[in-house]
RNA sequence: GCCGGGGUGGCGGAACUGGUAGACGCGCCGGAUUCAAAAUCCGGUUUCCGAAAGGAAGUGGGGGUUCGAUUCCCCCCUCCGGCACCA
């Protein structure tokens, strides 16, 4: 990377594995605990029962684990997870105010966050004493409720399946598939009834309670109302088990649907709905959750889509997670004087779960609080906990006193951040959440770590992926030994724009070698020529102003290319183009040469930031005593670019037809009557009735006959 | 399935605010230079018709808005990223 140019600068090298860095984030977990910020509940993970191990989601291909080929079951087991649902209202209107941030990012962090404004409500179960709670952003469609369906793991289902063999398989097979989101939404609906019926709390009927493998105990309140008239996928479940299909909904221009044909899930206005009969759809929200809360059987609640961040991993490599379980005192968090808790590496692996589990030395432990016998937590952190903070320990690696100090205060939020589009939402939305974290914390002032981002795309090579992985990686020392660091700059900016995959090509690298080429030949060329004469614009002719007004829109471009648009590729494009004209535009006279010499130092300048090695030595070839890298950038002369005539294309019925030359300050009659005039543009006009010209000044006339 | 982003010559890509589709580069073809080659330079290169002038078609597919659509709207196909334990 050296090699290459780039100015890293090592001193501030972090490594995340290491203990002074990782303490850090165990101290702000203990930090975290005090506040309220971090707990423990259950949830699932992957269950490999051969390897009696967990699975990443990546592990698990179609639904088996990928060593042991074993079906990878759910399985529930307590883990730690951090509240950044706490933090979603203003993880969200933040969004709000990142001008720096692509849109496609902040909308998928908008939707990720997924923030719905709706009412829960309470059903009471016949037979038990605990009511079922619900979430729903459409109470208006209450009175189309024809069924409800909890979670495989919901205490109902469970308590269900004790007195009933059918329902125990079920839900045993519900929990044969993997965890991941993609496999719960694609695969097979299926259901079973439970037996047990929910009192409709408005009509008061029954209603039949099942249990539905779609239906995630991680998602709100583990159980749903459906209305299979106004929503798909209560429809589909509906259609398929027989379910009655009820219409509560109307559209609101009045016409007449059929539900048992085509599910309707607009908004529109209530029927078939009791004493909320034709109310638009705020209406009904309103007067049916007034109804619950005022009788105390439910509230208008926001709901996110976004759950709290499960950090524990059941994995060796990574962060221990600074706790310990005492018998008496549960949890407590290791003191600060105690940290950081070290990850043992003198470890055995027995290839079943962490080996931390077997080292006696590392679990047994006094209880920090009362000094009674305790064991240590075993799990490790998510190294998204990791990739968290790091930006902002970069202006304070060497601190050991703190996690943060003034400096960071001086470094950050970061100007400009870059990685690829996979990290849009998790990774990005982590480190937003920690940032705030710190800061609540009282380590900074910011809240948004980063405040331009830019994802750039990834690098393909022979239509595949680039990575070690693969095996096909290009190695840059070759190409940097063969070609020199510029080269392969500037190929890589050249190739496509920063935020698309790129597609390797070892021609486009040599194309890359070749234009540095004739660059360095045609500035050598221009001082091989001797001395040049000051550029005295007054006094150039047509031919000498033609090239200046290259040279001068080619800054214009380049600075917004860079500056605004941040497409280094039209930038390069547009340099070679500067670099084409002046190497075309052969004039040997004092005026002619000024005008190259103008041209030349503009593009040295501009490439510089791209292939600073040779402009640097180009600068200094120009005649400059001052080092490129201080001199400031080119400035466009308004002036040059002003043009006496200007070529306008002309259209008949939207179609080329030709171009003329017009004066530039034409009036717009003007140029339609010389667009008119243009012999072959008459040939398309001949004989037909011109009904309307449109003249775009400086671009196009359209003739319509 | 849901969310986000793409699809333009043989290839990478350009066209920024609805106004010349294919800039720039690669590749290929022809020429110059050379004993020859490499390198370099010059010219050509969307497809089809035409000697040319010029014409027709054309930006994943279908429809629409407009004098004019790669660009805006609707529907569809397809590829890529993400879907909370790959990071």
């Amino acid at each position: 990377m050296n090699r290459l140019g780039y100015a890293y600068d090592w001193t501030r090298e972090v490594m995340t594995c290491r203990p002074e860095y990782y303490r850090w984030e165990q101290w702000l977990f203990t930090k975290m605990f005090e506040k309220g910020l971090v707990y423990r509940k259950n949830s699932v993970v992957n269950w490999d029962p051969v390897d009696q191990t967990v699975l990443a989601n990546e592990q698990v291909i179609d639904g088996r684990g990928w060593r042991s080929d074993a079906l990878v079951e759910r399985r529930e087991i307590p883990q730690w997870f951090m509240k950044i649902t706490a933090y979603a209202d203003e993880l969200l209107d933040e969004l709000d105010r990142m001008p720096g941030w692509p849109d496609s990012v902040k909308t998928m962090q908008r939707n990720w966050i997924g923030r719905s404004e709706g009412v829960e409500l309470t059903f009471a179960v016949a037979g038990e004493d605990e009511p079922l709670t619900v979430f729903t952003t459409r109470p208006d469609t209450l009175f189309g409720v024809t069924y409800m369906a909890v979670a495989a793991e919901h205490p109902l289902a469970v308590k269900a399946a004790a007195g009933n063999a059918e329902v125990a398989a079920f839900i045993e097979e519900c929990k044969q598939t993997d965890a991941a989101e993609a496999t719960l939404e694609t695969m097979e609906k299926k259901g079973m009834a439970l037996g047990i019926n929910v009192i409709h709390p408005l009509t008061g009927e029954d209603v039949p309670l099942w249990v539905a493998n779609f239906v995630l105990m991680s998602y709100g309140t583990g159980a749903v109302m459906a209305v299979p008239g106004h929503d798909e996928r209560d429809w589909e479940f509906a259609k398929k088990h027989g379910l009655p299909i009820k219409q509560v909904i109307a559209p609101l221009d009045g016409s007449e649907i059929d539900i048992e044909e085509a599910v309707f899930i607009d908004k529109g206005v209530t029927v078939n709905s009791g004493d909320y009969d034709g109310l638009s759809y705020e209406d009904a929200f309103n007067g049916i959750a007034d109804w619950f809360e005022e009788s105390g059987r439910g509230r208008r609640t926001v709901n996110y889509r976004l759950r709290d961040w499960g950090v524990s991993r059941q994995r060796y490599w990574g962060t221990p997670i600074p706790i310990i379980y005492c018998d008496d005192c549960d949890a407590v968090p290791v003191p600060e004087d105690q940290l950081p808790v070290v990850l043992p590496e003198d470890v055995e692996f027995t290839g079943h779960g962490s080996p931390l589990k077997d080292m006696p030395e590392f679990v047994n432990v006094a209880c920090p609080k009362c000094g009674k016998d305790a064991r240590r937590e075993t799990d490790t952190f998510d190294t998204f906990v990791e990739s968290s903070w790091y930006f902002a320990r970069y202006a304070c690696p060497d601190n050991d006193k703190a996690m943060l100090d003034e400096r960071a205060a001086y470094w950050t939020p970061v100007d400009q951040y870059t990685g690829g589009i996979e990290h849009a939402i998790l990774h990005l939305m982590y480190a937003r959440f920690f940032q705030r974290v710190m800061r609540d914390e009282g380590l900074t002032d910011v809240s948004e770590p980063f405040t331009n981002l830019m994802t750039q795309g990834m690098v393909l090579k022979d239509g595949a992926k680039m990575s070690k992985n693969k095996g096909n990686t290009v190695d840059p020392q070759e190409l940097i030994v063969k070609y020199g660091a510029d080269t392969v700059r500037l190929f890589m900016m050249f190739a496509a724009p920063p935020e698309q995959t790129l597609e390797w090509s070892d021609d486009g690298v040599q194309g890359s070698f070749r234009f540095l080429k004739r660059f360095w030949n045609a500035v050598q060329n221009h001082v091989d020529g001797g001395k040049v004469a000051d550029l005295d614009v007054a006094s150039l002719n047509a031919a000498q102003k033609d090239m200046r007004r290259k040279t001068h829109q080619s800054i214009a471009k380049i600075s917004d290319d860079l500056g605004r648009r941040a497409t280094f590729n039209t930038a390069v494009a547009a340099s070679m183009e500067l670099i084409n004209s002046i190497t075309r535009f052969e004039d040997d006279s004092d005026a002619g040469r000024a005008v190259v010499h103008e041209g030349l130092e503009a593009v040295v300048l501009m490439l510089s930031p791209m292939v600073p090695h040779i402009c640097h030595a180009l600068w200094a070839t120009l005649g400059h005593k001052t080092a490129l890298i201080d001199v400031p950038w080119p400035q466009v002369d308004e002036s040059a670019l002003e043009a006496e005539m200007a070529e306008i294309v002309v259209q008949v019925n939207g179609k080329l037809r030709g171009r003329v030359s017009v004066a530039a300050d034409a009036d717009r009659d003007a140029i339609g009557q010389q667009a008119l005039a243009d012999p072959n543009v008459q040939r398309f006009v001949e004989g037909k009735e011109v009904r309307k010209i449109i003249v775009v000044p400086g671009r196009l006339v359209n003739i319509v006959v």
